[in-house]
Parts: C-alpha cells; sequence; structure tokens
DNA sequence: TATTAATACCTTGTATAACCTAGTACTGTA
DNA sequence: TACAGTACTAGGTTATACAAGGTATTAATA
C-alpha cells in the first residue's frame, strides 16, 4: 500500500479549510500563506495556491487589498469577507463531525 | 461557496482510514462495514465499498474468509494482514499529523 | 420442480476537481 | 542591465466516489 498517496489523499481539501482558517486572523498575501502553513508541516507551491486563492475570491470568501512592499512590486493581501466568515464556521463544524467520526470508529461507540 | 463539496472534499480519503480502523477490531463484511459507518455519520454505498475493497485487498493490507451465512449466500469476512496493521499505524500517524496541522493553524502557533 | 424473493457479490463508466508542473510576465531595485 | 520578488495560467495527472446495472447463491413457496 502506498500510504503517501493515502497522506495526500487525506489532506485533500484540507487546504481551502486552512487557507480560510489563516485569513481569520489577518489579511496575508501569498509568500506569507506558504509560509504559514509550512510550518504548520502543509508543504504548498504557487502552483497550487494562486489558483485556489482565485477560486476561493471568486467563490466570494475572499476579497484582496493591493499593498505596497518595502522591498518589491506590491502584494495582493487577501481578507475573508463576512460570507468567507459564515463559510468558515460551517467548516468548522464539518472538520468537527469528521473528528468525531474518526473517535467513534476507534473507541467502538 | 458550496460547503457540501468542501465537506466531501476533506472526507477524501478518510474511507480508507475509517475502514481499516474498523477491520483492525474485527472481521466484517460488507453490509456490516456500511452498517458500521453509518453508526458514524459516514454514508457509503456498495458501489463505493466493493471496488475500494478490492483495492485494499490488492494492495495486500487486506485479505478475506469466506463464511456460510444462516440467511442467504455466503459472506466474504475481510481482515487486516500483518501488512495491513503496519499500513494503519502510518495512516493514524498520518491522521494525528492532519489534526495537530490544523490546531497549530488555530492557535497561531 | 419451477419460480420468485432476498441476499450477497461485482463491474463499468463517469463526474469531479484538487493538485502540480512548468512555464510566462510584470515590477521594482541594485 | 541583471536580478529578485511578485502575480498568474494552461495543461495534464490522478484518484476518489458514485450511479447504474449485472451475476450468483440460497431460501421460500406454489
Amino acid at each position: 500500500m502506498n500510504v503517501d498517496n493515502a497522506k495526500s489523499q487525506m489532506r485533500k481539501g484540507m487546504l481551502d479549510y486552512c487557507i480560510m482558517l489563516l485569513l481569520n486572523e489577518k489579511p496575508y498575501y501569498t509568500s506569507d500563506i506558504i509560509q504559514r502553513l509550512k510550518e504548520a508541516n502543509l508543504l504548498v507551491v504557487e502552483g497550487t495556491l494562486y489558483p485556489l486563492l482565485t477560486r476561493l475570491k471568486n467563490d466570494g470568501v475572499l476579497s484582496y487589498e493591493w499593498q505596497e512592499s518595502t522591498q518589491g512590486p506590491p502584494r495582493k493581501y487577501y481578507v475573508l469577507t463576512d460570507e468567507g466568515r459564515e463559510a468558515l464556521s460551517q467548516m468548522d463544524a464539518a472538520w468537527n463531525e469528521l473528528e468525531s467520526t474518526i473517535h467513534m470508529i476507534k473507541l467502538r461507540v
């Protein structure tokens, strides 16, 4: 059995949630997000992140603001919209449900 | 944003893990598994489960034994192999890692 | 003995859609 | 001009999960 594949399948669909959790703290731009996720042991590359952020923006859960940078071109800082906060709370519920499912199976309840 | 889709994406890849957890208790046949997962709020249908069990068997993590039934045709009871138990412990680790990743992001550690 | 119902097993084809690879292009700075 | 830091995209790969249909065995009944 290819456990690495199993792991990557497990992570599937978590990225959206993780990014929304991050942006619930404060606005971040792409490199920030990659860095923060890396610190939490979630490796993500640009080619993954940009389309995902665009998708979330088109879904209405994110918006962005341009901000000047002291070293280089301006950056897009993404923020969670009101709709995003609402979606996030539903994602929280979904995550809790998933955790509880696993625990139920583990404990034979 | 379609939260239902997000939920189903989150669940992706969890089925393998859940089934291996179940079979770590004792042998089950297909209808048992569907029933047990249902009790844990994980709805699965036959068309999903059969190919999955076959895949896990071909991967060497499961094997099966035929058992007579008192009411109907014989059943295939699936059991976890030694290799399966080893894979399961790695899946446990992967799950714990995922949980910890989410918690790290939530707690801004 | 034939027929039907119930239970079990299984396969094919498709939707989904996430994710990654491998680039391009623009902007500011040295 | 060269370089580094941004932003972005087209195209391909991959695998899960499901819907829908088919086969085989047993039990019950006419």
